[in-house]
DNA sequence: TAGATACTGGACGCGACGGTATAGGATCAA
DNA sequence: TTGATCCTATACCGTCGCGTCCAGTATCTA
């Protein structure tokens, strides 16, 4: 995404401070309730700015939604792809990525926004590919590459790699992100983060350890 | 919930299949959208019945939706406490506790409901805790229950009944769930759901089996 | 048969919200 | 300084959906 870099146009420029605050407020709002339940002067409010100001920036509250859930996306891309750990034990490189997709999954904003997604994306299936993509689906795939990685090298006893990555990415999720969403839990703090990342972890290399002889 | 039998009334009496008529059609479209989306002009449509039959026999929106809530969670108990089967061994059981748990969690009317079910019952402590209660949490209770047991018997290696529940109920629904919801996958069928309880469980029990060493 | 209630269909009041219009002040480049 | 654009504030329009009212008809009990 090169952000061409303005085209020198006569007038006041547009205050990127403006728009990223009103992306702020969206991000936080939509965070909170359904998309049928945040209004553009609840947005506009909670950014300091006029409601024509808001959709000077964005057209739509279409379009407003979709720069949201697209900015979350490639947040997400920024912190998962970072965590890779080349030549850490096995064990090291599941727990840190454990680590940075949970810290991502449950962070105070996306958890809850993740959960009301689904009702407004159910009939936008590009923008539900691409959060998908971004986040659950791109941590998946490097998994089961780091999975096929070491059964090949005989560490893992795995007959599929993509049905052993699910596995892990749930038993490190457990019922926490249900509980959230429901509003019967509370965001996790860092501490519980490290612990599901690792227990999670721990269960499933003895689950899928080579001597267990599974096929 | 002793369904009182009509003091008798004068005049025409209501038509119960009406009731049942709007309750089906309601549950229908609440499985597919929101709250917000869903309107009472497309209950009563959906239902044959004219608008004004629907409030006589739900006051409120509100309440027409806690009764399909209600419902729901009514159904989940009749199915889910069948399951025991006392003195099969422990596989067995817990094979035919997670074939019951995911054909309602995933039943094609359930799965979708139960995700656009968080946005809405955030602000209703109480119908949310009641139809958690109904249908995960009684699964986890009674599955801590079963495994704590197995553990006492030595047939499982278990530091806490209460995570190892959540592990393994992790482990039957994967990811399923969260991309039905996303409008990603399509609800699934019977066979698909004896392989996963079958799966999941399989893991489960090579996880926790007692010879790997685990306090 | 009479009285009471249920169901239908249409019309409607009302509030909420998305989006637009307008007018006036602020801020930039040239 | 000028002209273009931005921001604000407020008023406004159209729509949509909840809930109600009403007049007419159907159905039940006594």
């Amino acid at each position: 995404m090169p952000h061409i870099p303005d085209p020198p146009r006569p007038g006041r420029p547009k205050d990127s401070t403006k728009h990223a605050a009103i992306l702020a407020a969206a991000k936080q709002l939509f965070a909170r309730q359904p998309f049928e339940q945040v209004t553009m002067e609840a947005v506009a409010a909670q950014a300091t700015v006029s409601k024509m100001t808001v959709y000077s920036h964005f057209h739509d509250k279409e379009t407003l939604f979709e720069a949201i859930v697209t900015s979350v996306a490639d947040q997400m891309i920024g912190i998962l792809s970072g965590s890779d750990l080349r030549d850490a034990p096995l064990r090291e490189r599941l727990v840190a990525v454990g680590r940075d997709f949970l810290g991502v999954i449950l962070a105070p904003g996306v958890c809850e926004m993740a959960h009301s997604l689904p009702a407004t994306l159910r009939d936008n299936r590009p923008l539900a590919l691409r959060f998908y993509n971004a986040g659950p689906g791109r941590v998946r795939r490097a998994l089961a590459a780091m999975i096929a990685g070491a059964a090949e090298r005989g560490d893992l006893a795995v007959d599929d790699p993509a049905f052993a990555a699910d596995d892990l990415v749930s038993l490190w999720e457990g019922s926490r992100p249900a509980m959230i969403a429901f509003g019967l839990a509370e965001p996790v703090l860092p501490e519980e983060i490290r612990q599901r990342a690792e227990r999670g972890t721990d269960i499933f290399l003895r689950a899928y350890r080579p001597d267990a002889g599974e096929g």
